[in-house]
DNA sequence: TTGTAAGCGTTATCAA
DNA sequence: TTGATAACGCTTACAA
């Protein structure tokens, strides 16, 4: 099935080994001959078998992608991202969701692989890692001195943010969390809590909500304080779909915003723009980019696992005014 | 690199027949020999090269996905939908961008395919379906016994739409198309036209804009015919980002929507609700779903390349309303 | 129940 | 400048 080395070679009256080296591009090879199964190779639609490739051969000129969130529209954009610079440097792009990762890993189909997939584990990725398969993370931080981390910085534009909204007077926040465990989460929180207090802003636990990142979670936590009749100043959202949720319930409760209560998110997603969502913008191709240019740099010998941090701007949108119960500064 | 069935047969100290058949839980193996082995599998963590495996191996157990338009968030939807079908039924999901797709087909590394890729050429689907290389195409139709095609019912939807703003009144239609040589903008366009025709409207070339899908086309359009000062009562747009593009012109040069011009899109993009735009709701999640049923039937022999078309629903919208100049019907 | 050996499509080594 | 041959990791007859 399919035409092989061995065709183009017995079509060409050559062996086969030196068909491959025409197709390789390599020296050894007479003009004549060079020719004329190059011209096989076209006619006969050549194209070489990836698996016997990489079964000898060591470098792959390929990358993988793995990530395994579709609610996340801007993978895409990591993604092109990615691609481009691969394509540029002359890598093929391949992409894989968690199940078939490890199976395309470590085996030289690829030469390296970039993770945003929460349900990779840690332990796949550092036992490979540590068979020199390089490794790219974005959604986490690992103690490994053999995979390199491109991550956002959520810490600066979060501080900003909050910062300013206490500037504006807010002093009564909800903050509508995503998945606890996430470094992302962590440090979008952190960053809150720290400015908080700071300012001398006491934050109750009980006023944080401990969402999954997708909008329904915002809504829930919005509904429920509204019923509460607790709602606060502002909710301050780890991610956009989280504050649209909470947008469309406060509205649906028939709350003005920001008048009654302001919203802000994080990530900067396609809809945010559209009803002018205070928000953190992250580069999403440049950080596909980015880590694909760290991934094959790192393919290429030129070793370098330090953490890479990529910044992120507020964007700041009409969702954020200044409360409606000022308090004395 | 990695350990191989070679390394587990030697700790084992069985043959690497022995530790193959006990990977692939075949039959002819004694119990404490399948239990060793196992166990060493696991504590060695051995993973089977997949490139070995595809050599020798007919049926990959593995299907790929093809598409290269980053721009179109819906891809992740289809991307879920094809994910979940394939591993609910034992198989593993690969994804491509045009370069690398061939690569993957017809090698036995990937048991067949499922393209969405305006770059990928038909030549080389025919040709490689020939080989009795499953293919299944979500945005075109070709004229290949061999090829299946899964698409979507653009025209009566369309018609449906058309037909409405007919019914409310509406008589003076720009229509924004896209890419001219796709399938999708000729059956919009073709059920545009062909309402207007059945109702005795006139359409005049010149209200035809060629855009290209992206929202800057839509927007383009909105621009030209505002300056022209010959502004329609309603844009008819091939999809949802043009139409978005129209909207903002619109709304930039000061337009009230639908009252001085109306707005229809396709497709049901995310941001479709949120500006309630009246547009056609594709069920994409399900469409890969569907995809990867068709491609996963052929796959394993039942053979029906029967051309496969999915339904769509007209959305309404505020974008759409009465016209502001009433005429006769 | 287990092992031996050949072969899948490549590439690398070495000899011609 | 070329070709024969072994090897990559695996599966599959077939032999033991």
């Amino acid at each position: 099935m399919g035409v092989g080395i061995k065709d183009i070679a017995a079509k060409a009256g050559v062996s086969a080994s030196t068909v491959s080296n025409v197709v390789n591009n390599r020296a050894n090879v007479g003009e004549e001959t060079r020719a004329l199964v190059l011209k096989l190779c076209q006619e006969m639609n050549y194209i070489p078998n990836a698996a016997g490739k990489s079964l000898k051969t060591k470098d792959s000129k390929t990358i993988l992608f793995n990530f395994s969130d579709f609610d996340r529209s801007f993978y895409l954009k990591i993604i092109e991202g990615i691609n481009d610079y691969a394509g540029d440097n002359g890598y093929d792009l391949m992409i894989c969701t968690t199940k078939s990762c490890e199976k395309y890993m470590r085996n030289n189909l690829t030469a390296g692989c970039i993770i945003l997939d929460g349900k990779m584990k840690n332990e796949v990725l550092l036992r490979t890692a540590a068979e020199h398969y390089p490794i790219v993370v974005l959604d986490r931080a690992l103690p490994s001195p053999f995979i390199k981390s491109v991550v956002v910085n959520n810490y600066d534009p979060m501080t900003e943010l909050v910062q300013e909204t206490v500037k504006r007077g807010y002093r009564k926040y909800v903050f509508v969390g995503g998945p606890e465990h996430t470094e992302d989460n962590k440090e979008r929180f952190g960053a809150f809590s720290d400015v908080l207090k700071k300012a001398g802003i006491a934050f109750d636990r009980k006023y944080y909500y401990s969402g999954d990142y997708r909008e329904k979670s915002g809504y829930q936590a919005a509904k429920i304080f509204m019923y509460t009749e607790d709602l606060p100043e502002i909710f301050v959202c780890a991610n956009d779909n989280m504050a649209i949720g909470v947008i469309k319930a406060l509205r649906e409760g028939g709350c003005r915003i920001p008048e009654d209560a302001a919203v802000t998110g994080f990530d900067n997603c396609e809809l945010a723009e559209t009803v002018e969502l205070t928000t953190v913008n992250i580069p999403n191709y440049e950080r596909g980019y980015l880590a694909a240019r760290s991934l094959i740099e790192n393919i290429d010998g030129r070793k370098n696992f330090e953490p890479m941090k990529i910044s992120a701007g507020v964007s700041w949108g009409k969702t954020l005014g200044i409360p409606r119960t000022k308090t004395t500064k």
